[in-house]
DNA sequence: TTCGTATATGACTATATCGCCGTATAGCAA
DNA sequence: TTGCTATACGGCGATATAGTCATATACGAA
């Protein structure tokens, strides 16, 4: 892997930070967190009610979101309003979309013709 | 979360989808698979030399890879050689690797003067 | 102070998967 | 065919974490 740190010049540190990164957006709770707040801030409870999923979940995952430094939030009286302190993650997911979106049309384009029109 | 969808436009299925992408690049071993695949195609066993890993592993990590269509390959008599098949993914780290620098120096940036001076 | 609400945290179970080992398969040579 | 090499595959142990419950903490009201 020193090799590969020559080819590359990333130490096998950066590749775990990158990973990381990666791992926490590979949990659809967070996914679904990250897109509710596309819109504007949200108060704990109102993505309690919006994804409908226990509030002490939400809770967790918002901590990790946090702790990556993907969300930020500011406490509101009795509330905590989480907002996007990072908008590369739109970015990220448009380019995933993309290419789901390709590998998919390209999957219709393979299908047998017979089949290509009774499918979807 | 219906409510959700209808914020976002994105269904449940679609948002997996997506986690599933990310979790696939949240795997230093694949990471590095891919950095290395990044200067041009390598067989199986240039990659377990480059990474000195076990050739299982790096054989079902290419596997991983390959079914989420991030890299193809092709025979080459007793070799199979890899290769990128999306480019998409040089953006994806990219977009990544900036936001991590950028919080590393606002680490920096926020450590008071004394320690600012010491540190890394 | 005490009470009620909003959020965070600790412990737990269930599930997933990384990396390893052993072995199976594919292709070439003889 | 047999033998050799490169790669893929199935099972296993160890580790990690999502989601849940119960509880703790933070804040405001009275």
């Amino acid at each position: 892997m020193e090799k590969l740190r020559q080819i590359t010049g990333l130490d096998a540190g950066a590749v775990a930070d990158v990973a990381h990164m990666f791992d926490v957006l590979a949990e659809p709770t967070r996914l679904q967190i990250l897109q509710a707040l596309a819109n504007g801030p949200l108060c704990v409870g109102d993505l309690v009610a919006t994804l409908d999923a226990k509030q002490a979940n939400i809770s967790k995952q918002l901590g990790v979101l946090h702790a990556a430094k993907l969300v930020d939030r500011e406490r509101d009286g009795l509330q905590v309003r989480y907002f996007i302190s990072e908008p590369m993650i739109f970015e990220l997911c448009s380019l995933v979309c993309g290419k789901l979106r390709r590998d998919a049309e390209a999957r219709v384009a393979a299908m047998p013709a017979p089949s290509r029109a009774r499918k979807r």
